[in-house]
RNA sequence: GUGAGUGUAGCUCAGUCGGUAGAGCUCCAGACUGUGGAUCUGGCUGUCGUGGGUUCGAAUCCCACCACUCACCCCA
């Protein structure tokens, strides 16, 4: 069979029992962040596109070739490619500053579909996923630390073991100029050695020749001013006690002055959680600080921090045997067409009392239907036949043990484990 | 946008020198009319990615296109 139509490149349908393992993670992002005060918000997935253009950078990648714009009507609209700006506006657009008090930010989660039109390849589609977090209204280096310790737990909670965690500073806009300026200057003479990506990197973003693959490249640059030596005062306290905190915190991470963002409304912190097993995209989350994007949004000076997770990275990430679909309650085997009739019945009043019942839509042979009861993974089979309805008493018998035994109706919601979800 | 690899059944894949389509798994039925997983027997499913070309004849050779995969780039 030829499908007429089929999934748009870079794009792809979640099946059920992937879904259970997103399910899974969603829940535990949901549990874990709560936890730290986190409130869930929901922004549209179309955005002014303007909004683009001035937080994430014109000058960027994602905005200068990745993004779905269209217009409609006689305004220019993109499907977001990321959420903190989304947020950021949000939060401008109805004033949420007024709800801040000193010491004590907002804090909110989202969880959805992102888009950027990019060239496929492993951990990457055009449609893909984010659970990410922001915290607005706090300066402090708390703030970056506890968001990063609450990520940490996270992982541990749906247990990613291969992870690495880097931070780094890039400064602010007091010091991170006159680094850019050092590090170009430094470069200039240098060029007809770097690559050609390099030579371009050069011209329109110099700080990400740190993070170029070429060996040569490499060597050549740890030769380079390091933006760790020449941030100002206040990023270096801010970044040392953020580093201090994560060693109070014990958690494990490396300092790399390399990590630079592709996103230009970071500030001081960014970090990156990597992991070996992703292939060439080797990030499982990023994310860092953002003090001057709500006012340059129009709305106050409002200091944010926040990160994103990329949840088709993580799920491949999982174990196995972590959120595996959840199987039936219970098969009802009816025998012959009276007893399946009276069945419908039952099965009825057990999914009222929270149940989760599997049973056939006509009535079929024994034997296919307890085939079918394994194949949905069911825990116990009830037997219905013309006794059983005569006597009241059904057979119900536990698939993993064999174990059968003869239990009334009023009985069979306790010993089936109702009210699932409540 | 650049480069490489791969497209055969629902899934994983064989298919020799160009000779007219195969296996395993899954699914369905039966063995087995009130007790499943195992086993055995039988059965369903294909525009061989699409279109063109070469040839008596193409899954196989050639060209173009499409899709997927991986990498560059970039990022989650």
């Amino acid at each position: 069979m030829k499908p007429r139509c089929q999934a748009v490149r870079g794009t792809r349908d979640v099946l059920p029992d992937e879904a259970a393992r997103w399910q899974y993670v969603e829940g535990a992002a949901r549990s874990v962040f709560e936890r730290y005060g986190f409130r869930e918000i929901r922004t549209p997935l179309i955005e002014p596109t303007e909004l683009f253009t001035r937080s994430v950078g014109e000058a960027t990648d994602i905005v200068r070739k990745e993004m779905y714009s269209f217009s409609a009507g006689s305004e220019s609209v993109t499907l977001r490619p990321e959420a903190t700006a989304s947020v950021a506006r949000a939060f401008v657009e109805h004033s949420l500053h007024r709800t801040i008090a000193a010491g004590f930010p907002e804090r909110v989660y989202y969880i959805g579909p992102m888009f950027r039109y990019e060239r496929p390849q492993k951990g990457r589609q055009r449609q893909f996923h984010q659970i990410g977090a922001e915290i607005l209204g706090a300066k402090e280096p708390l703030a970056d630390a506890e968001t990063i310790e609450m990520l940490w737990s996270f992982l541990d909670a749906i247990g990613i073991e291969d992870r690495e965690l880097v931070v780094n500073s890039v400064g602010d806009a007091r010091c991170r100029p006159g680094f850019r300026e050092a590090l170009v200057r430094w470069l200039e003479p240098r060029l007809d050695r770097l690559c050609e990506d390099c030579r371009r990197r050069a011209r329109e973003n110099p700080l990400r020749v740190f993070d170029c693959k070429v060996e040569a490249d490499r060597e050549l640059l740890l030769g380079a001013p390091t933006i760790l030596d020449l941030l100002c005062g206040g990023c270096r306290e801010h970044f040392e006690e953020v580093c201090r905190t994560l060693d109070a915190y014990g958690i494990p991470y490396r300092a790399d002055s390399r990590i630079v963002r592709g996103l230009d409304y970071y500030e001081r912190t960014v970090f990156e959680v990597l992991s070996r097993d992703l292939g060439a995209q080797s990030a499982i989350l990023g994310g860092g600080r953002y003090d001057g994007l709500v006012e340059d949004l129009g709305g106050p000076a409002v200091p944010g921090f926040g990160f994103a997770i990329g949840l088709e990275r993580l799920v491949s990430l999982m174990p196995g045997d972590r959120g595996l679909p959840a199987g039936t309650d219970v098969f009802v085997v009816s025998l012959g067409e009276p007893a399946w009739r009276a069945s419908i019945a039952l099965a009825r009043r057990l999914r009222a009392a929270g149940v989760r019942v599997a049973m056939p839509m006509s009535s079929r042979p024994m034997g296919a239907q307890l085939k079918r009861a394994d194949r949905v993974r069911a825990r116990f089979a009830l037997f219905v036949g013309e006794s059983e309805i005569a006597s009241g008493r059904y057979g119900l018998k536990d698939l993993a043990t064999g174990e059968q035994s003869s239990v009334q109706e009023k009985d069979l919601v306790a010993r089936l484990g109702g009210r699932h979800g409540e």
